[in-house]
DNA sequence: AATTCGTGGCG
DNA sequence: TCGCCAAGAAT
């Protein structure tokens, strides 16, 4: 395994000094080395979360809180705000205590080890922090290594239990330098040529020495455990306004939307329908619905107004209707409020 | 170990 | 339209 290991690494590493993507958070030709702090911010916005999302979020983010301090220094409900939209919103709240964490003791830690000790920082991204921001030697598996781990090994054990001779072959691959290049160009080779659907094998590096190649039927790789289906619920949020203005509620600091200014609801979840049961006595009218589609269950969100109460609850706010773009509301939400307004303009 | 966490794009 | 999928972590 070692010899052919060494080999897949060249052959890829020299893949990648021709043809690695141009990213905002990757170091430029010139750049002295990688900064940890933009390296870190990528990789947790980058969780489960495209490219193509995260890009706008990174550029502001990174102008608004240019280093580790001034994150740290930020206001919680600032930085939750900044984070709307992207979705998985404990990463948010993790990014945050772990700003403090890193500011209290004055930089990064360099090993994998240190990393995975900070929140939001799991297996992968802990590996991801210390090969690329520090040139540490980690084997990085995230789900771009192991559809590719799988198919140059014909890995045919389903996931999630096929997790563990996965990372083992990775081990195997990974060399002792340029381990960080080494990731990143697994990752740009899954995003870019070993895709999940139709793979480009004609284009591909390391085709010659692909096992999934070999049979014949590279993209039945890796396979996977079927999935539960997922629950449909029904819920309302009220939209109560009042002088040009709608009430807003932060929801609680864990679970769905933890921590996130909200519009208030009948308490859906992913166990359950919501109540139906307006917060106040009043003339709500039916200003339609939304669809929304969460990982594990679809929402039906039909959304009542109400005008004319002085204070709805003992918790929230009175939020400008015009400035709601800076609310910092989940998509969710924002969904919900573009719902009202337009039926409000007489629009359907 | 299995669940619970968003969102948008793509075939 | 609809299921799948994306640089996973926490519990």
């Amino acid at each position: 395994m070692t010899a052919s290991g060494e080999n897949v690494a060249s052959l890829l590493l020299a893949w990648y000094d021709a043809h690695a993507r141009d990213l905002p958070w990757r170091a430029r030709p010139g750049d002295p080395a990688p900064d940890p702090y933009r390296v870190w911010l990528s990789e947790v916005m980058l969780q489960q979360t495209t490219v193509t999302a995260v890009k706008p979020y990174f550029a502001a983010f990174t102008r608004r809180w240019p280093t580790v301090e001034a994150l740290a220094a930020a206001p919680e409900e600032e930085v939750m705000a900044a984070w709307a939209g992207l979705g998985y919103y404990s990463r948010a709240r993790n990014l945050v205590k772990c700003a403090w964490a890193v500011a209290e003791r004055g930089g990064f830690p360099e090993t994998e080890s240190e990393l995975r000790g900070l929140p939001g920082l799991g297996d992968y991204t802990a590996a991801a922090v210390a090969a690329i921001a520090f040139g540490r030697r980690a084997v990085v598996v995230d789900a771009n290594v192991e559809r590719v781990v799988a198919r140059l090994f014909a890995i045919a054990e389903p996931l999630p239990g096929g997790r563990k001779a996965i990372r083992a072959a990775a081990d195997a691959i990974t060399p002792q330098q340029r381990a960080g290049d080494f990731a990143q160009a697994m990752m740009d080779l899954g995003a870019t040529i070993c895709t999940a659907r139709d793979p480009r094998c004609l284009l591909c590096p390391l085709s010659a020495r692909c096992e999934a190649r070999r049979s014949g039927e590279p993209a039945r790789f890796p396979v996977k455990a079927p999935k539960k289906a997922k629950p449909q619920r029904t819920g309302t949020v009220w939209w109560i306004v009042h002088e040009e203005r709608v009430w807003l509620v932060r929801r609680p600091g864990s679970g769905m939307l933890g921590g996130m200014r909200a519009l208030p609801d009948d308490g859906w979840s992913a166990k359950g329908d919501g109540s139906g049961e307006p917060p106040v006595a009043g003339e709500w009218r039916d200003m339609g619905a939304v669809r929304h589609g969460f990982t594990h269950f679809d929402l039906d969100l039909r959304v009542m107004a109400l005008s004319g109460v002085a204070r709805p609850s003992d918790e929230g706010e009175w939020w400008p209707i015009g400035e709601l773009d800076a609310a910092g509301l989940p998509t969710l939400f924002a969904k919900a409020a573009r719902r009202a307004m337009a039926t409000a303009r007489g629009v359907r």
